[in-house]
DNA sequence: CAGACATATAGAAAAATGTCAATATGTTCT
DNA sequence: AGAACATATTGACATTTTTCTATATGTCTG
């Protein structure tokens, strides 16, 4: 299998949960707290710090550290790129395997 | 929790597998058979079914019965609007929980 | 340093998912 | 109708995910 479907399965996997998909809409517009973005929810803290390591690790969220609190955002860089991928992954390719099987 | 998070994390979370993100890949330009996405995987029979119906069912594809065969394409429509949705979601918004967070 | 606060980790239980073998259903051809 | 073929369903099992409680770690303040 190839990497590509392999990254980008990991980071639509990481959003494919509304309420992950829901804190990454809230942090689309800049940096949020872990306790800002638990007060949004009806879960309990160590539910989110879980939800957050999985944002983070699939490359959708960056963590900083600033005194007490641990500030998230968005890597958008790596969001942008995913974005892509995604819609390339949809559009008809030349090199599409109906393509090869058409002429085979 | 609002409906455009679950009806989008449903699509995600059918892409969120290698296996169907290449799946929907393949079938980007055009038709193909049950039989014929078969052979590109070493996976049985009733697992490549399971996985369509989960394709099927989150309104990334869809199926009509010619014959023997089933044939699955792209539902582009409403791939292009998750498509649309995901970029917004990634976007600063004017009326994102930050910005009432610096206002109250 | 002790207490308060924010977040992380560990461990456990329930639910969801992925996958298979066996079997059923639907279709075509003879 | 019966055989052959393509796909779907069932039932089972292993793995992963979700979520909790309890506890640990890190940071600031007095």
């Amino acid at each position: 299998m190839e990497q590509v479907y392999i990254d980008t399965a990991k980071m639509l996997k990481a959003m494919s949960d509304p309420k992950r998909l829901r804190i990454v809409d809230m942090l689309s517009c800049g940096e949020l707290c872990a306790c800002e973005i638990l007060e949004e929810f009806h879960i309990t803290q160590p539910t989110l710090s879980h939800d957050m390591r999985v944002l983070v690790e699939a490359g959708i969220v960056t963590d900083r550290r600033e005194g007490k609190n641990i500030y998230y955002k968005l890597d958008k860089e790596s969001l942008n790129q995913m974005h892509k991928t995604l819609g390339r992954v949809f559009k008809d390719k030349p090199d599409c395997i109906c393509h090869s099987r058409k002429n085979g």
